[in-house]
DNA sequence: CCCGTTTGTCGAATCGATTCGATTGATTCG
DNA sequence: CGAATCAATCGAATCGATTCGACAAACGGG
């Protein structure tokens, strides 16, 4: 309930002073600002949001939309909420977030509405229809994953790079029969980057080594999953190790390496590429993390410096290209392309027997 | 960049006007009323959030407060923050995200500087220093899960009856040896609610039926839990059931089940209370549900409902009670308190062997 | 000593919507 | 026919901050 020039009154000062003290944008002589500070601390002030917004068009919110996935859930994408929502406040802004349950209906809202400076779009797909709702708009944003045709700044994980090292790996740990178990043939077929971009660096790790590697696609039914996989460990010889990127279905798989009379690592050993949740329990085994806080931090940097001047602020100082990573396989957007590190327990060799 | 005044001139009207018509809340003619919308549809218009804010005192945002979980993250809070978001969606309502980085100071801060309306608080502790900003600063709010302590609204499982629930059915099934795993040492130490109302649940169902109910209080570390779970599972007579409330740790107490030479369900029916994300694959257990779209819908209308009159809304008429289910067990706020149901497969009878 | 500069503060305009009287015609009624 | 009533719209004030130009006092230099 209290103002400006609430506070300008009780330290017997105009409210601009008030407001220059805040803001440091004039000197202000060393006894006002005491006083004012004194005012400001007696009476609890805080400056109301929607004011400033109003006054500079400028929210300092970035709108975080959730994965486009209908009535689905992925564990991992909470975490990616939390530490967006922390990487953004390093940078003084504050998170919305925004479901898909209106379609790309929230997003033209709050878009056009001014709830947010920018927005940040969480599992981009190909040819992403909220994409195509900032460009309409104009409306500044960034992604978390990766699509060719948007000409948008994004970051991801390096796939081909991650798979290529989860295989190398594998393989210079003595493995010379490999299986990779791809995305799921519906995440291909939607061409989801992640997707693409592993078999890709499957075909590229297999020219590279000694090892003889062999995709199984992943399949959504745990099922067929199932069949399929237990037929590649039927065959001769006998695989060793299993590259896994279709972390989704984990538990089941693993349930059907056990009923195959398996045991992990010693008959089979299991690599992960991407991330689940802790509660999953699966940190025990040689993996690549998503690095989820580095993607986090990222893309808020580059939705943050996507946003143009505020109102007042019309210097006319050029602005400075933005600095990107070397990387000429990608469109011309800025973009953080992370490298993969493997984690967890060595990868084991193959038993002897 | 379109305001109600260009709309107004496109229109041929006052500002004033466009206004009414936006809100309905003033008689226009038929004619004018065509007139605005067309400017409207034309121009794109779309008002601006901070300025409605401004003149309104309402920001039609909810906070949600994130856990105040140090480091750790619940693969469970992600999809109550989805639900949360929608639900509150339904009532005209955005949500800011709020994590706990910077302890209370977050909420804090979007309280004074009127971010938001009201603020809901996931997974609220004993003695919860957030539910003491609220207070303080005399900001609405309501909790998903409850405390005695905090004089706010709130919304939570029957903990003790879901356990209750669970136990009896598995009685039920003709189980005379059962098993409850609480939750861990360290939640019952911290008064969590659900692990002190979900023991009260065990102890009431133990009373009330044949079965012999044995508790196994959990502990974070999965080594100690093992160690307690092989112990009780080698008792005699031997257990046929095993009641777990807390299944962060699932995945390593069912390989400790397998370890002992266990089936399930065939050696020991496993019976879940709680949630889990879909990726832990335990659907094909019988199991009480978190119900969090029926707690996130309950939430966000309780923090709706707390939220005061806007600035303009000054009518004499007098405030409706708020109507709460009827339970004399817990303060006087409003909340809901949410009944188990028993979800997947029927619990198995304990095999003849 | 007077004029130009610097320093610190003030007053007023502004951002974009909402809302309360005031106003203008048209209509009704004695 | 003039006064009262009513419907529809307008104009202006307001919400709470920011920011620009103005201005007074202090200061410095010739």
């Amino acid at each position: 309930m209290t103002t400006i020039k609430d506070v300008a009154e009780r330290a017997g000062v105009a409210p601009s002073t008030v407001s220059y003290v805040l803001s440091g944008s004039r000197k202000i002589s060393e006894d006002t600002r005491r006083a004012v500070q004194a005012a400001i601390d007696e009476l609890g002030y805080h400056p109301r949001a929607s004011a400033r917004t109003l006054r500079s068009a400028r929210t300092r919110v970035l709108a975080l939309a959730a994965p486009r996935v209908p009535g689905a859930y992925r564990a991992i994408d909470g975490r990616f909420a939390i530490d967006v929502t922390d990487a953004a406040r390093v940078h003084g802004y504050d998170v919305l977030l925004m479901t898909d349950s209106d379609g790309v209906g929230g997003l033209r809202r709050v878009a056009r509405s001014r709830l947010a400076d920018a927005a940040v779009l969480m599992a981009v797909e190909d040819r992403d229809p909220r994409v195509e709702v900032l460009r309409e708009l104009g409306f500044p944003g960034a992604l978390l994953g990766h699509d060719d045709h948007a000409a948008l700044p994004w970051t991801d994980l390096d796939w081909e790079a991650a798979v290529a090292l989860a295989v190398r790996e594998t393989a210079a740990a003595g493995h010379r029969r490999i299986l990779f178990l791809s995305s799921a043939e519906h995440e291909v077929a939607a061409r989801r980057g992640y997707a693409l971009h592993g078999l890709d660096g499957a075909r590229r790790a297999a020219v590279g080594t000694a090892a003889d590697v062999r995709v199984i696609p992943s399949h959504r039914d745990p099922d067929v999953l199932a069949r399929r996989l237990s037929q590649a460990l039927a065959a001769r010889p006998v695989p060793t190790a299993l590259v896994v990127q279709h972390l989704i279905l984990l538990p089941r798989l693993l349930d059907a390496v056990a009923a195959a009379g398996l045991r992990v690592p010693h008959d089979l050993t299991v690599v992960l590429v991407g991330s689940l949740p802790d509660e999953l329990g699966v940190r025990h085994l040689p993996r690549i993390d998503l690095p989820v806080a580095e993607m986090s931090t990222a893309v808020a940097r580059l939705a943050i410096d996507a946003i143009g001047p505020g109102r007042a602020d019309r210097s006319p100082t050029s602005r400075e290209p933005v600095a990107t990573p070397a990387s000429s396989m990608f469109s011309g957007a800025p973009h953080h392309l992370i490298q993969p590190r493997m984690a967890g327990p060595v990868i084991a060799p193959p038993s002897p027997g």
